[in-house]
DNA sequence: CATTATTGACAACTCTATTGTCAATAGTTA
DNA sequence: TAACTATTGACAATAGAGTTGTCAATAATG
């Protein structure tokens, strides 16, 4: 546990940075009812996107059935909206409806605060830093590792 | 998506490589039977540590039942085996047994080697910094927010 | 000694996500 | 154009990590 090794505490701390950030966010978004995979998906298409759902998925790197489920679940709650797609009849684009804008934005809001306030230790530099190595790590993972 | 700010997109990174990292650390424990979150006790008992199950559990920052039921299969398995408790009559402590510390090894070993190509192209001062930053936020996280 | 706290065991549940399957329909190619 | 293949949406079953709640037993403590 104690390891003084730098890059064996990133992938730990990633762990548990993830845990209490998703903590965080699904007490946020509890009262939008919505849950924080549905937010990933919003995320996707704001503020004007269309995205087929086999797009988002590719996008988000999960697998299409997952999307599908979030995206019929905001459907239903009027947040998205289907249109015509004109590369594939079958596959409708998915876009934010009105209310879906404003309820992203509403989520925007609040993020940039607590994200404001999070970070409000770390030196702009040294959010760059970090930045660049967890792109470099997450690149390296998808680099046809072997 | 798009953004081109840092903090954000440190957040959104962290989400990102931990999935990676979970499934990656999936593949790496299959063969050895034993999931994520068992490995992650088994840390914290590593190499010769004795823990009681809610001693596990704070450090952990998890549920004492979630433990319970980790610290349970492994003692099942023959990987962690109980020692009396000299502060508490009925809650023993938890320790490796040989067959887990050699397991441990095995998984150390491995990991070792991921890790080593994962960070292969970061530097040691960024590394540094990174962890830092990760630190920082995690601590920020549970610094009684409000 | 009486009271309160802790523990282990068990259960029910949530959330994110995966894999597999199926029928319908779209693209594509011979 | 007809035949074949691929993609899509819908549905289901499953998994893993974790939570909360409850209970009885037993410890620790005033």
């Amino acid at each position: 546990m104690r390891e003084g090794d730098n890059a064996y505490q990133i992938i730990w701390l990633t762990r548990r940075l993830f845990r209490a950030l998703a903590q965080k966010s699904d007490e946020s978004l509890q009262d939008l009812g919505i849950s924080a995979a549905e937010r990933a998906v919003m995320e996707f298409l704001h503020p004007d996107e269309r995205l087929s759902v086999p797009e988002i998925a590719e996008r988000y790197q999960v697998s299409r059935q997952h999307v599908q489920v979030m995206v019929n679940s905001l459907l239903d709650a009027g947040l998205l909206a289907t249109h015509k797609n004109p590369r594939h009849k079958r596959s409708p684009l998915i876009a934010l409806t009105e209310r879906g804008k404003g309820m992203f934005r509403t989520i925007k809001t609040r993020d940039s605060k607590a994200v404001r306030k999070l970070f409000s230790k770390v030196a702009e530099k040294d959010r760059q830093i970090t930045r660049k190595t967890l792109e470099s790590l997450l690149e390296e993972l998808n680099s046809h590792d072997h």
